[in-house]
DNA sequence: CATTTGCTACGAATATATTCGTAATAAAGA
DNA sequence: TCTTTATTACGAATATATTCGTAGCAAATG
């Protein structure tokens, strides 16, 4: 089991292939332009280096290159979690769970989930 | 509202000032020690870069400064979790909460404080 | 009074992350 | 065929974070 730390441009561009399933320099570049500017060759960099570090896999395709993500995204929302936990919550996800829902109104459908979920634990 | 982005060694001393509410360097760096070696005078210079960056406060008692953390830990812990909602779960509050509460087996005690909060927030 | 101890300040070395310019190359288009 | 265009590779500049050595100073100790 990888244990990933993506930095925060890492992570913008894993949100891209995540979304996408798969995606060139080009197609992370384009939406990552949306966001914010900044050069085509700058994204292709940090694809090259999160290709280097295995956080990214790809694959020749003509002239270019198809970038998919080593790691599932729930994967790793898992890990970053699980670090924050660590870090910033002593350890304890159930504080965690309560700092969330106490700081963002989440709507009462997304409460019931919640809800459900809670019953299926048991 | 100050907006803080500790980094991860800024994090750990955060810890602990917030667990004993004010510290010197020596305080800190004698935590810190158990946790990781590292020198005396890296834990002073780091105290002092959190001090010019405001995450610090401090005052001289003798020879040596007392720091205090300039936002309590809940505020800090709220602003950091809204960056991980919102880069990591694309703003879903829910979703990372779930997440959160499937990846770590809580004890039945602490599913049943998040169920009485759950009440609390109709 | 001289020495040791414990503190701050600060510069510098190192590591890591971010950004971009330039070169090489191959494909597409005129 | 010649030129433009889109791509990768790579080096380098910049920014940020981390670590520590050294100097200066004052208090405590012998």
């Amino acid at each position: 089991m990888k244990n990933i730390k993506p930095t925060e441009s890492e992570l913008e561009i894993l949100n891209v292939i995540w979304d996408k399933g798969q995606a060139t320099v080009r197609d992370v570049h384009e939406v990552l332009e949306t966001q914010k500017q900044s050069g085509y060759t700058t994204t292709l960099k940090l694809m090259q280096i999160m290709y280097e570090k295995g956080l990214l896999e790809r694959e020749a395709s003509g002239k270019s290159h198809v970038y998919k993500a080593t790691i599932e995204r729930e994967e790793a929302q898992g890990q970053m979690l699980q670090r924050m936990i660590d870090n910033v919550f002593s350890g304890s996800a159930s504080q965690l769970v309560m700092q969330a829902l106490g700081h963002h109104k989440s709507t009462p459908d997304e409460l019931d989930a919640i809800r459900e979920y809670l019953k299926t634990l048991e």
